[in-house]
DNA sequence: GCACAAAGACCGACTAGTTGGTTTGTTTAC
DNA sequence: GTAAACAAACCAACTAGTCGGTCTTTGTGC
């Protein structure tokens, strides 16, 4: 396996210091140092300390997008395509956890031409989310007096919020927590007749080969 | 009616410069001149731009926490407590919709002293929520199979959410999100029993006087 | 009711420290 | 030789906090 380019280890480490610091917390100086960087070698790979912040923030939202892309294209029911998304998505915690953190904690101190960029591809993959429920109302999968948003937000709200407590060494491991999130959800919005179909959850999961 | 005091003015302004620009995008200048206060007088009310801050914090997570404790006090079973509680966090959005934006995006830089004080009063709201679960699925009205912490914390977060997309002047008004996210937690919740006593969910809200 | 002093509220110019970013010159590696 | 990276001095801008002073209110003794 070849090293770590400079680069990866300044992000690296600005993910983790970003995370426990904040991104006014940390200075570059001090990225540089616990990096093994010099300034030169940071601002060489980067233009701005807002850049790495855009960077951080591009890496996550295009992989969860991507994510919930393939998880509507490779399933075929609206109920398949909701656990599919939801349980990628709440993989994407163990993974990116830090990312994650950043993304939701320092949004606002991106400068507009970034984070008009990143707010494009955040709506695509709420776009992606409503479209799914949508569908599964009109099929009749889903209850028809859900609101679409409300339920969306619900949905993404919920997932989101992991960030603020997932511990990848705690007690659950992150396909428990799917799980009981995918369970949560699916008792909310399925129809009777639905529910009747999908019978027991975990089954129906295992079934689709998603845990 | 009084007049606002210089340090309700300070505070006013700082809440709405935090919610747009976040803490680290204002300057104690800033605050000052938009408020048309001075810097004297703003070191007069604040011991530092920290404080102020706490006291955002402080007055937000008060409020939750005894709006939850009330709730449980005032209503006796589970189910209804719940949704007590749900109802009234939800309804905080409206009142204190900025404070709660700073309280989430901001708390990393909360200096330690400050940040003790503020979790405590956090981790007893959840401890509310999670026993309120415990009680219900002991007395069989929630279903036994969930986790009393995932439950709790979905919840938490689906309602937390909240933050990041309610527009006061926006399409729903804050009853209607509140019932939509109170027949969706129910939904999930309950057992199929207690369901059917509870039976139709919006009028059993109007029962309880809750909407 | 008044004189006066003490306290508290508030002002705003100033300071001292920090920090993102630059520059210049050097070194390493393919 | 060229690009990637280092080292370190340097700068300009910014910003939290200070400090001496003024104005206003309140309390007190007579």
């Amino acid at each position: 396996m070849a090293e770590k380019t400079l680069k990866e280890r300044i992000i690296d480490t600005a993910l983790r210091l970003f995370e426990q610091y904040g991104y006014h917390g940390v200075t570059v100086d001090r990225i540089v140092t616990e990096s093994d960087a010099s300034k030169g070698g940071f601002y060489h790979n980067f233009k701005s300390k807002d850049e790495l912040l855009y960077h951080i923030h591009d890496v996550f939202i295009t992989y969860v997008l991507n994510k919930a892309q393939d998880a509507y294209k490779n399933y075929h029911t609206p109920t398949e395509r909701l656990c599919a998304i939801v349980q990628s998505f709440v993989k994407v915690f163990h993974l990116y956890k830090p990312h994650i953190t950043v993304f939701y904690q320092e949004s606002t101190y991106l400068r507009p031409e970034y984070s008009q960029k990143i707010n494009e591809k955040r709506d695509e993959f709420k776009r992606v989310i409503f479209q799914v429920i949508r569908e599964g109302i009109e099929a009749g999968e889903f209850r028809p007096e859900l609101s679409v948003e409300i339920t969306g937000m619900s949905i993404i709200g919920m997932v989101n919020w992991t960030y603020k407590w997932y511990k990848p060494n705690g007690p659950m491991t992150i396909e428990q927590i799917a799980t009981h999130f995918i369970d949560f959800i699916l008792h909310s919005v399925l129809t009777e007749e639905a529910k009747q179909k999908v019978e027991n959850i975990s089954f129906f999961l295992a079934s689709k080969q998603m845990i």
